[in-house]
DNA sequence: TACGTTATGGACGATGCAGTCAAGAACTTC
DNA sequence: GAAGTTCTTGACTGCATCGTCCATAACGTA
């Protein structure tokens, strides 16, 4: 129920999506909707809490494992984010999309959205360390910073490929990404 | 005039700024900017076609040069991107800000960020180009993939300044991906 | 079944919005 | 300065939207 709201917002942004809009998307009436949420707004915030922590437990759950393939599966998160960038950009992800537009004018949103980049990186960071405890990445490098660069790059990637890159392009900037980690010295 | 108008939507968005408040902000009538413009989409295409092509000239002014200081302007442009991001004061912010928003629903939008994207990128190879002549960077580079990578850096950085990541972190993923670039062999 | 409580939903009011238009201001030309 | 032309303006229209309200349905309890 929640999810067909929030596919409205999804699709509209916050500002281009009615009420009845969303009352049509999830049958439910109106006066139902405000009863249950109070408002659009909190309704929004609360779509947006929950999609927050499934984009956290998405990393999570991707990138942590055993050190042995952990450069593995660094490798399919980024890519697949690419792939799925270039696929589903008609609608693209949500944090990014409510970021651009609310950030600025409602704090809840900024707070959450920060939140969650935190945890993205927090995720990478831990595999990061893995890949350097596994000898794919120089232990010597700074796990959080680069973890901090592929952080930026993940989302850089989301940003073109709204704009309509095409995969093999985003593709190849993830790949450039991973090629320009710091190797161990031999 | 049209500046007004721009920091209107900068500031709310498409769908959140109304053609009065437009106008409150112009100091002109609503007669006069459907009279002049069209339409509210008509208006918003000229301002963003206007901000697109500025965004673009900054990036070759800032880019290009002699090649002895090449690298020096990279730096300059990333990390003085980096410092504006997080004072939530720069233009790019429009790109980003427009292209979550409307590149879904709205193609001449869409068009104009990728070309916008891609310009930018152009920027960056020449740049890196004159990087490699100069030893600064791997002349074995590709500085075309080099340069997307950047790119999504730069993007990247946009959204995370957005969220409110502080100046500090900023600075430091654009100095860990300068850091990552390819050096020559010694 | 009878009764109290809660959930539902669509009509409704108030407001805000994009876009129009006619009256008048400003400017040009002779 | 008069006549003609273009620009400017803000009140106005019609429609979309947010949020409320109340009649009604569903549910729980005894």
């Amino acid at each position: 129920m929640l999810d067909a709201a929030r596919d409205q917002f999804w699709m509209t942004g916050y500002a281009g999506t009615s009420m009845d809009a969303i009352a049509a998307a999830t049958g439910l009436g109106k006066g139902s909707l405000y009863g249950a949420f109070g408002g659009k707004r909190k309704l929004f915030h609360r779509v947006y809490d929950d999609h927050c922590n499934a984009t956290i437990d998405s990393a999570n759950r991707h990138l942590s494992g055993d050190d042995e393939q952990a450069f593995e599966r660094l490798t399919a998160y980024l890519l697949g984010h690419a792939t799925a960038c270039a696929e589903r950009r008609q609608h693209g992800c949500l944090v990014a999309k409510a970021t651009a537009e609310l950030t600025e004018h409602d704090e809840v949103v900024a707070a959450r959205s920060l939140i969650t980049f935190e945890n993205v990186q927090l995720a990478l960071t831990g595999n990061l360390e893995a890949c350097q405890r596994n000898g794919d990445i120089n232990p010597a490098a700074d796990a959080q910073q680069l973890a901090g660069l592929l952080l930026a790059v993940h989302r850089g990637i989301e940003a073109l490929g709204k704009a309509g890159t095409d995969e093999s392009t985003l593709r190849s900037i993830t790949e450039t990404a991973l090629a320009a980690l710091p190797r161990p010295p031999r």
